[in-house]
RNA sequence: GGCGGGAUUCCCGAGCGGUCAAAGGGGACGGACUGUAAAUCCGUUGGCUCAGCCUUCGAAGGUUCGAAUCCUUCUCCCGCCA
């Protein structure tokens, strides 16, 4: 068994604290257990989660153990960090199905092999008795818990912070305790979390876990950071062509960060619009296929540079009066918007017809009928007209 | 327990009896430009049988010719003090 280079391990990390511990650890020479807790209060993992989870493959391929807790219980009470309103609690039948898909696609970087991979669900120990959770809730004071960025600004600005916000790196800590992790892994807004389990490691009379830190990749709008909720995320299990168009349309002040965190290598000597092509093509590359890949360039090739319709065009079966379609109506059966909306569309020339800009409210059947109507830049629907 | 603040259209946030489908900003969408990038400019952003009509401003009542704006009750939220 090799205990791996701990400058490669450490690779691309923003903090490995404390110092030397990594180090101390993997002289331990035994395999060590990697702990990463996720929760599964959505379905999906996008390319954000796929940075840490890069990281624990790296461990795993150096012979560790990878102990992925799924944060079912947590989930369950409604994590309202940095919001003012709860979020919803969800059932355990919502949490179990995200938790499956979670499971499938990150298995799709992590080994699935039961020597290098340990599963478990936080409702395990978390849903203890009161006892217990007071003796967890003694290891740390209000004081050290308000150190934490967020909660210190809020305290300052009179903002809300819940007793259940305050719980949650304690319940995460403990996390680590069940679980005995060597090592706790996260994104760099974890880095609190990540070191107060040390703390309540120490109170439970364990050896205290190393804490190592990664980027935070941003989310396609540039701004914040890659996030379901913020609608800004690229998701694994997207269909290729998603995946492609996504990283097509990220700024190109990103590229250097995606291909750093994503890639691990310097982006190349190229144009922005050719390096950017290269990620998607890496990207859909390594959550589908090559050949996928291949063929979602093409298929952007054909309607961004090109201009013209995509290959496969969903068909719309729209109504008819006396000969002619009444296109706010039919707009609206064939793509799913308000009548409205589809007359303030037509108004500003975002609806084609083969490619020629519809003017008129009502048209000829045969103007529309079989024909192709685009709305916008990148919605295509062929019409069919029941007379 | 006491005092005070608040709930507005996707978000933030104006409005304080009519000219309010409701300023402004953000976001989003459409158009021009283009590399589905950025920047910039223009337009749109409740619904509909669309030069008009209908439903919205936490909920329910009430006052009024007329209410997001005034009154009553209710629900919820926040801060401070104790």
């Amino acid at each position: 068994m090799t205990v791996g280079d701990a400058e490669l391990l450490a690779r691309g990390a923003v903090d490995v604290l404390p110092a030397g511990e990594l180090e101390r650890k993997l002289a331990l020479g035994r395999p060590l257990r990697v702990k990463l807790g996720i929760d599964p209060t959505a379905p999906d993992i996008h390319l954000g989660h796929t940075v840490v989870l890069g990281k624990l493959r790296a461990f795993q391929d150096a012979g560790h153990v990878v102990v992925l807790i799924i944060g079912d219980f947590t989930a369950r009470i409604g994590d309202p960090s940095g919001r003012s309103e709860l979020r919803p609690m969800l059932t355990p039948e919502e949490i179990e199905a995200n938790a499956r898909t979670y499971q499938e696609q990150a298995f799709r970087i992590l080994d699935a092999d039961p020597e290098r991979l340990e599963l478990r669900h936080n409702s395990e120990w978390l849903d203890m008795d009161m006892a217990s959770l007071l003796t967890l809730v003694r290891t740390t004071t209000v004081g050290q818990l308000l150190e934490r960025d967020d909660f210190a600004k809020r305290l300052a600005a009179n903002r809300p912070i819940s007793v259940l916000e305050l719980l949650y790196p304690l319940m995460q800590g403990y996390d680590s305790v069940a679980v005995r992790a060597d090592i706790e892994l996260g994104g760099t807004d974890q880095t609190f979390n990540l070191m107060l389990g040390r703390q309540i490691q120490r109170a439970y009379g364990q050896a205290q876990q190393a804490v190592l830190t990664m980027p935070l990749l941003r989310g396609t709008d540039g701004q914040d950071k890659m996030s379901k909720s913020l609608r800004n995320q690229i998701g694994v299990a997207e269909p290729p062509g998603e995946i492609y168009g996504k990283t097509m349309s990220i700024p190109d002040e990103l590229l250097a960060s995606y291909y750093e965190l994503l890639l691990c290598c310097d982006p190349p000597e190229l144009p922005p619009r050719d390096a950017k092509r290269e990620l998607a093509q890496a990207l859909v590359t390594r959550f589908h296929s090559a050949g996928a890949a291949q063929a979602a360039q093409e298929e952007w090739d054909r309607v961004f540079v090109e201009r013209s319709q995509p290959s496969e065009i969903e068909e719309a079966t729209v109504a008819s009066d006396g000969g002619l379609v009444h296109m706010p109506a039919a707009l609206a059966e064939a793509f799913g918007i308000s009548r409205s909306e589809a007359r303030r569309l037509i108004a500003s020339g975002g609806v084609h017809v083969d490619d020629e800009a519809l003017s008129d409210l009502d048209v000829g059947v045969e103007r529309v009928d079989g024909r192709v109507v685009r709305l916008g830049r990148r919605q295509f629907r062929r019409l069919r007209v029941m007379r």
